[in-house]
DNA sequence: GATATTTTAAAACGAATGTTTTAAGCTATC
DNA sequence: GATAGCTTAAAACATTCGTTTTAAAATATC
């Protein structure tokens, strides 16, 4: 019989091959982006023969999609919860920052989650510009779901704003926010001698909340024509 | 003696090898990145041999530069010429909203006109990513001094505002025009099966303008902590 | 028009890539 | 413990890449 991957002596805590595997080509990836990175480095870090990566997984391209896989679910679940746990505080127990504020935190976490080795962060910096995913991957399982999340939400929140505002408004917070994603990329490297200002993610959040408030409200309250 | 490059034939219209190469190296970087762009494929774009780009440039990444430098001091000279013509109405003569246009159109214009057959577009988000370029070249020759303009302007047109708000507001503004940009890029690049509402340029400058005008207000009266 | 220099072209080079092949090692099952 | 199937490893394979070499062609200079 096949075993289920990994290691088959009981109580052995080493992970297989397949999960070193996709632990290396993940850190790999992140740092050195799809073309940077070479199965021989991958399964070099992984300790393994590069035979494995093709056994495994069919290729560089579907261990990359791997990759990717283990982390859409968990995004979009964590976006989605977060933005249901302000909504159940129930009408006039929130405001409209308390939304945002939920919205961006868990939009940008897990990219930039500080104690992962590898942050996602130039990962998805990356895959917006050159795509090696399955294009409806990524929109269909995480996209779609957090914006039709939010869309409600806003709705919820602001009833005097009109539902035709809502695309262009999630853009500009997207927008900001892959922004900071985009920076801290640019920042980690090697942008050393850059002296632009160091960045403070804490305080990028809390700008892109009030910000983005004072454009909704202005839109809500018709000051935007 | 040694002639200034091109043609030796006076009247020759046609282009010498290296603007070939140039044009040629710019299309196709724009398309396939740094990367994906052999020096074969370019060489054989502007029918010539692959040893020209050595000869004249020496080498790829070299030629790649010299792609970006056609670009740069014009992007630059726009930027700044368009801040600087709005400030010249004088005070109460234009509005924050007028300013921020300004900002917008010549940020994003050099990046995606259209007459160009490569547009600049993905060339400037796959930079933001990978750097090809020297690290200081586009922000010393570029960004640094277009912030310091928007710096100044912003600062004339709402003298309210506190000087230590503009970093993160331009931030704001940059960060929904780069999304622009990358938005542009996906849809591009076979984003056809992505029924993502089509995008509209022109309005979601117009969103830009007035939603980040409202942000700054807000700031500037002191509607933001 | 002869000579020197610049430009172009073809071929070869050396390194790196993803993948496949081949065979040896291992594990579970009988 | 023998056998069958799964896993690992080493080597070879077939491309592709940027660059260099070499020599022919073109052009300028005298």
């Amino acid at each position: 019989m096949v075993m289920s991957k990994g290691k088959s002596t009981a109580g052995n805590t080493e992970k297989g091959v397949q999960d070193r595997l996709l632990d290396a080509a993940e850190e790999l990836f992140c740092e050195g982006g799809f073309e940077g990175t070479s199965v021989r480095d991958i399964a070099a870090s992984a300790g393994c023969n590069v035979a494995a990566v093709n056994y495994y997984f069919g290729g560089k391209e579907k261990l990359y999609e791997e990759v990717w896989r283990r982390h859409l679910i968990p995004m979009r679940d964590a976006r989605i919860a977060g933005i249901e746990t302000v909504l159940l505080r129930g009408e006039g127990h929130y405001t409209l920052e308390d939304l945002l504020k939920t919205f961006a935190e868990t939009f940008i976490g897990p990219l930039v989650e500080a104690s992962r080795t590898s942050c996602l962060c130039r990962l998805t910096a990356r895959e917006c510009i050159e795509q090696h995913l399955p294009l409806t991957m990524f929109a269909d399982e995480v996209i779609k779901p957090t914006l039709t999340a939010m869309r409600t939400a806003l709705i919820q929140t602001c009833p005097e704003l009109s539902e035709s505002r809502i695309p262009m408004i999630t853009f500009s917070l997207v927008g900001q926010l892959m922004h900071v994603v985009h920076i801290r990329t640019m920042f980690e490297q090697g942008g050393d001698d850059l002296d632009l200002p160091s960045f403070d993610l804490e305080k990028a959040i809390d700008h892109i909340v009030k910000f983005s408030a004072a454009g909704i409200r202005a839109y809500a309250q018709g000051k935007i024509t």
